[in-house]
DNA sequence: CATGAATGAGATTTCATTCAT
DNA sequence: GATGAATGAAATCTCATTCAT
């Protein structure tokens, strides 16, 4: 009888996992790992994977909690040093396009999902919890500006929005376009406009 | 001598091919169609579709010129009945809009495009040719605006740039949070906006 | 109905399959080598193919008549020129081992052959009259440099058989160990021992 | 880690497999034999063949392996019981002849592997090593006979290859010829000439 | 005669999942 | 808990052969 209680064994293994997994596809596309090279990557032997994961939907479910973590970590790391809303907002985009910039292999796995996203509703699901927060830190950011009164009134869903679309854009862009594009000068504008039309003058 | 390229059979089949594997993909992903879905679907033997492509991988990029053939054609139509760059931008922005809304599957196939242009380099160069062809008609818009004097002086890729990443912002959290995001409000407050950024008042 | 005299159109068709097909299997080896791509080498149509052969078997026992008729076309010509069964006996052993230097693919075909005779009675049959023809050529010389009283008196068949078998042999070691193996010192040495064996001093 | 190479049930499976593989190569040639063939004769799913080895080329270069260690242990086995080079030379001799003669199959696969050496590098190479390790058997016991006194001063290498050429070249024909070639009486008569042409009078 | 489109069977290979140990 | 052997289904691709035109 399966016992897959969250003891601490669990946990790691799990994470293990995880981590193995996310690094794989990163590299090689969903499509491209297969669950023995993702055991294989961490370690342990193939029967083991379906030991804590059910089957491979779920390992990858799991992937995303992951990365929602990884991001949330990075963002409050970056932005602990930082002091006002202003400051805030300005670092919070920069670490956006700077982690595409580095780690393009993050944006690979992003995509993946998206790309599961629109036929899968388990994993629709998780991706829009990952959206969803990485949507509140934008959002609240803003309405830390707008209650400092440092940032204009706005609609904070709406601008967080469009915040992230114009990132994303220009990722999708940096990865699909890779060297032709000027990744570096698209990025600078984007930050100006934005912080441009958000900061009160 | 072969002539498997010119031929009107030829053609046929290889139209009949990509129009069964658009729709095969738009519905289960890249990942989920096999060629002999393909065929089945496009009513032919699985051995017959490796006589029209070398291998999956050529039927695919196929596909993503057939997309490119579909937004041009329609593209140019809804703008032939448009007068001056300002009614044929609102055009253009609802038009990309309407389809994403209305035909969310051509989306689930371009976010599976973009997902394997981050690994391999025929599809990101088909990639990047789609997706220039659909930056350049909305440049040619920017430019006869502000060559009529109708729109600011703005960096044209640059701005089509930012144009089409906040369509695109919109759509992907259409398909990732789909009924919870209230899609039609967002688009015509990103349409609004990016006119009245624009337009010269 | 078909119809397949051997009228002189059929003769011409037939050979360019046959010397297409010799060409290409020589260079990829029977398994390596397709109708398709027998037709396409030779300029005409797939279903052509099965037009004058009712399948590849034949196709491929045809060809043993061409190398049939290649082997015998060179060794008359080269056997011409020479005056006395001494001569001729150094000059077709010669023949044998310059063949197997210059042309190494003939011998890719024959073991190829060779291969297949093993275990197809048909090819066995057809092998076995390309070895007599190459058999009968060497004991034709003998017999005449026995009559004439060049040569000892010996056991033609025997006396050819092992003449054949040592010049394959050394052929086999050139195909199989390549350029370790110091084929041209060989070849004379095994040249010069028969001559000796045989040759009335 | 995995541990697919030193493992007992591996070293059985990976020799059933090689064993079951030799056994059809051998009735139905390389090109007649399928892995699913192979499987079934072994006993196991075909997927397990790919368990143990990465594809058809690693199984079939797997096989002269073992043919190499079949004829060793033979020659060893049988070689033990004589005493004196002259014996041992005569009883080698006997040997090769007495195994294409009793056991075809093996020459079969042989000619085979011939076959592919010429195209496909991996191939020449293990064949290759099978040969050395079959002239070396032979080298061996002529050194031996020079040194005891027993043999003439021969070239030792070149002599080796004289004699299983001869010995190849009996074979060939008889496996070409089949029931029209008197195979016994060749190779009773190669023997004696090898013996004569070789042993101190 | 000739074409080349079409088929259907089969080949190699991959892989999620199960299970005995 | 953990292993890795084993399966069975399915995927991609090849090819001799047939057949309508």
């Amino acid at each position: 009888m399966k016992n897959r209680d969250n003891n601490d064994t669990s946990d790691i293994r799990r994470n293990q996992l995880r981590e193995a997994a996310y690094r794989l596809i990163s590299r090689y596309g969903y499509g491209g790992v297969s669950i023995r090279d993702i055991a294989k990557e961490a370690g342990m032997s193939t029967g083991l994977v379906h030991y804590y994961f059910n089957n491979k939907e779920e390992l990858l479910l799991s992937i995303l909690s992951l990365m929602n973590l990884k991001l949330k970590e990075r963002t409050v790391k970056a932005l602990a040093k930082t002091t006002g809303p202003r400051e805030k907002l300005e670092r919070f985009i920069q670490l956006a396009f700077g982690q595409a910039y580095r780690e393009r292999e993050y944006y690979h796995v992003v995509v993946d999902f998206w790309s599961m996203a629109s036929r899968n509703e388990r994993m629709r699901k998780a991706n829009a919890r990952l959206l969803k927060s990485y949507i509140d830190v934008c959002s609240g950011i803003l309405r830390e500006g707008i209650d400092s009164g440092d940032f204009l009134e706005l609609d904070i869903d709406y601008t967080a929005t469009v915040i992230l679309s114009l990132i994303q854009g220009v990722i999708i862009r940096h990865i699909v376009e890779k060297k032709a594009f000027n990744y570096e000068e698209y990025s600078s504008r984007v930050l100006g406009q934005i912080m441009a039309y958000i900061v009160k003058k």
